[in-house]
DNA sequence: TATTCTTTTGGGAGCGCTCCCAAAAATAGT
DNA sequence: ACTATTTTTGGGAGCGCTCCCAAAAGAATA
């Protein structure tokens, strides 16, 4: 059995507070007393018990990450690695561990979250992307666990980090049509999610900032998958865009698969712009023109929004929203004058 | 404060240990009790305190995942995603939580180590694909918390599940010998891995079963990285191999790659065998004969080696190596007799 | 009805730690 | 040397639960 608080008080020569209070670098304690505790700890291996330490304190510095995606969707959208490398780093710095719970199917969300979330191991949550209809937001509201959501909630109450999705879209279709298009379509996101959602208003909003028709055939939904950009980039083409602003990255790698498919060159025959900039986007041939957002940033600011909460629960609701930024590339160019 | 064992007690009109016995399933608890207690559980809305059953019980049900790899190396590599899956399955099906670590640089894991493996909230801890130098396995051995390393070692304490690395690489230079090559490179994994140790081995194993000899000047050492798959590929060309083993599929995409700069066709030009057989290797062009090893399985496998352990720590140790099959597509032909 | 046996239930104690109050020791001042 | 003040240290108690022993209650038998 590893050694107890007890054990090195034994063999220190003193109490257990004495031993605490080093550990815990309390002051009042004399020089001498505190290196013998040391030496103490050294020589029998002692290890804090956490569990114990956590029973007392009502804190176990673990918060929980919740990905409302299995494994497989976790590994294959590229946000995820980037938040996850923001929120890991945060958390490094506040000598906290992100404990991230991972499933294979959709039911086995719920397991995790009664296993983990709500069993004590977390002092607060972070919710990454989930949608307006995932459960996960009103148990933890109904559980008074502190949590901040990655992506903006209607709910008053819920803290949220988030990027300007509106604007960041506005911008995307603004350049669009400063380049002369016209007849501009768009692949969203999963409309059950407010990302989807503010995109696809900042989308409208540039349409009718400049009096342009917003024509239903030319918005197909998508999901923020690959596979999502292909299918809505063959569903758009019926509707002859010239040009097309894509909710998110992957399905701007997606819709340009399936435009080289089509025998469409781009931007010669139509033009694109994503959303996200993840590495992949500068990579691509051509390399995309597509609004930045700070996911990385996006995963450290919730992080200490979250622990800002846990330390200071009664304050009132915090929000972050980043700015985003048009990143143009090489996927678009000016619509050519049709000669008639 | 959410309600305690006492408060339950207190609304069912029983005891705490009634209570508990309650919510553990315990027998001997008349019908009618615990029909009483389960309606004050949902009436006050009562959760089990993990924390406090842990320091009680000794256990958290919480195995952690050591990857000594940074987050993007994790989301990089094909392999992880796998063996993550089948680790979630195996967790899930025995009401078990998988901790996974991450860190953004090195010297994180170290402090992720004490902070998590070593501070009592994890049972157990699975190893994987750690370097034969790396610390954290010297470091769990001392602190004496039961662990299973993914991946042979050759300590013979040490518990692990591994795939038969020595004879899948032998299967595969011994495909390539009966294509007909005789002048057949490889470009090999870390060699401070075990895994990259064995699989050189096979391929030495199978060159010297046909008394071929080796040359090192055909012998490249990679590192189990796309980039490494690229480099290693334009470092062998020059000893003009005919056919080459690679000893993982992200580094044959990474070959291929290079091959394609030179304007070197597989199979007409040279063959190219992998080792993994991750989802790409069929949708590579050509689809790559590679060597099948069961990732998930792996996964799932040595979650259930360290439960094991956690539940029987006295028996003896525990090993499974698991055979490799060799996948053949169409990434190699028979070497052409050259006319004189 | 009484006695014996079985089932159900209650509560003391402890898991390893932190905190808080008070005791003990050290220091400063007269 | 004595007194007052400050610093250092010790130990009781409790965090929320489980386990174990024993008490209480119920059932069976004579």
């Amino acid at each position: 059995m590893p050694p107890t608080l007890e054990e090195v008080a034994q063999i220190a020569g003193v109490s257990r507070s004495t031993v605490s209070r080093v550990i815990n670098n309390h002051p009042n304690v004399r020089a001498e007393t505190r290196e013998r505790v040391w030496q103490a700890i050294q020589e029998c291996g002692y290890q804090p018990h956490a569990v114990a330490r956590s029973l007392v304190t009502n804190r176990t510095r673990i918060v929980g990450m919740v990905i409302p995606e299995t494994v497989t969707t976790l590994f294959t959208d590229p946000f995820f690695p980037l938040l996850l490398q923001g929120a890991t780093e945060a958390c490094n710095t506040h000598h906290y561990q992100l404990l991230l719970s991972l499933f294979n199917d959709p039911t086995g969300q719920e397991k995790t979250y009664q296993r983990v979330m709500r069993s004590g191991y977390v002092d607060g949550v972070i919710v990454a992307s989930a949608s307006l209809q995932d459960p996960v937001i009103p148990s933890l509201l109904r559980d008074g666990i502190p949590f901040v959501s990655v992506g903006r909630h209607p709910d008053e109450q819920i803290n949220y980090v988030d990027v300007d999705n509106v604007n960041g879209a506005r911008m995307a279709v603004e350049h669009l049509i400063q380049l002369g298009h016209r007849r501009i379509g768009t692949i969203t996101g999963p409309l059950d999610m407010i990302s989807g959602q503010d995109r696809l208003r900042g989308y409208r909003q540039a349409l009718a900032a400049h009096d342009l028709p917003i024509e239903e055939e030319l918005i197909v939904e998508g999901d923020f998958r690959e596979s999502g950009g292909v299918a809505g980039m063959q569903r758009l083409l019926s509707a002859s865009p010239s040009a097309v602003f894509v909710a998110s990255d992957i399905m701007a790698l997606g819709a340009l698969k399936a435009l080289r498919q089509e025998n469409l060159r781009v931007p010669q025959d139509i033009s694109l712009v994503g959303f996200d900039d993840i590495p992949l986007a500068s990579a691509l041939e051509p390399p995309l023109t597509t609004v930045r957002q700070p996911v990385r940033r996006m995963g450290a600011l919730a992080v200490e929004m979250l622990l800002d909460l846990i330390e200071h629960p009664g304050a009132g609701p915090r929000r972050i929203v980043l700015p985003t930024q048009l990143v143009i590339r090489k996927s678009c160019r000016e619509k050519e004058v049709m000669s008639s």
